[in-house]
DNA sequence: CAATTACAGATTGTTGACAATTCATGGGAT
DNA sequence: ATCCCATGAATTGTCAACAATCTGTAATTG
């Protein structure tokens, strides 16, 4: 891999990913010296980190006291939160559908093909990380970049209550059928099929 | 004054007027030493700043380059930001219609106040800084704290292109119709002068 | 005995110094 | 003259030390 080219970038990415997992609960203090031990950094990358997350929503942070994991969204903002990012998604779907490469089809393609990766090692902690990735590829065709500042802290939100599917697979064709759609043109299938997988 | 604890608040709060406001220019690059000279701190403190609104999208950032002040939002994404806001807001305002205390009433009339104080002076800056004190104030009535992280980057990307209305004194008014018609009870007229003042 | 205060350890906030990277400038080879 | 590479100034990335704040504990006082 090797993608992110400083310390904080992938302590970012590597703290995200064990809130998200679960990993670490809601409501469990992080100590700076802790993690700055844990990752060989000092504590200066491990606060710009905090400050990022903290700002995203992932941590709560009080002056003097640290930060902590936030705890998962109450139960009636998730029909709000469905409907805002469903809107986003086929919006941009909607409004890049003509304009699709051969290049961007690749990449669902791939991220498709470590999905099923991801089903057949039943590994769901993987199988969300290419979910992720297969959304934020598709808002990330649209040309203005601002969609996806707005669309990340919506889906962060879904991300922090990700209940698995019973079946892994399920998932994975879902997806499937979205990239199908696309590649046979049939733009009205996979408007559908998309606001079928958001829920 | 005196309400925020840390330099790192105190500094984002004032960088983040600079930009809304347009005293700094799309794609002005911003140094970390010129900035912690001007506020007479160290670096720490600004990096902190940089990698919070950089998240935010107020900033671009890039490795080794610095960062740079955003530009505005492409001007076909603006039908569904607006939306999205709508959305949310409304959402907020006939949830909790029932449950509005004196006290968020009394906030909401505080900020009016200072809303007419704003027209009367004729600053727009002011008038903006309130006009998002209203509507914070307002989602922030919402139990769930993440309803806040949801609508500020959206928000954000409205104040990138806000435009002053010709007439200062009107948008008081629209809060201020919004304000009555919570006061009175009368659900309906609230949230349709919450939808007229968002556009 | 309850409440308060003093203190010590731990944790966060801030700073200045050092390392790594970028970028512009100018000298040299073809 | 053009291209390439060296070189150094400017800037960001990282670190370790110091200061300020919080937290729990135990001694003190009424």
């Amino acid at each position: 891999m090797e993608i992110y080219r400083t310390i904080t970038e992938q302590v970012a990415a590597h703290l995200r990913q064990d809130i998200l997992s679960g990993r670490l609960k809601a409501g469990q203090p992080l100590r700076e010296q802790a993690l700055s031990e844990r990752f060989g950094v000092s504590r200066g990358p491990i606060r710009e980190v905090f400050a990022m997350l903290a700002d995203q929503g992932l941590l709560v942070k009080e002056p003097n006291k640290g930060v902590q994991v936030a705890s998962r969204p109450m139960a009636d903002v998730r029909p709000l939160v469905v409907d805002l990012r469903k809107r986003i998604e086929t919006y941009v779907l909607d409004q890049v559908f003509d304009r699709i490469t051969p290049r961007d089809l690749q990449s669902l393609d791939s991220v498709l093909q470590d999905m099923e990766s991801a089903c057949r090692r039943e590994d769901p902690d993987a199988l969300m990380e290419q979910d992720i990735r297969f959304h934020q590829t598709l808002v990330g065709m649209h040309p203005s970049p601002d969609l996806l500042r707005i669309w990340e802290p919506i889906m962060t939100r879904m991300l922090l209550e990700y209940t698995r599917h019973g079946d892994l697979m399920e998932s994975y064709l879902e997806h499937k059928r979205i990239a199908d759609a696309i590649r046979e043109g049939n733009q009205e299938a996979a408007l559908e099929a998309l606001a079928a997988n958001i829920l």
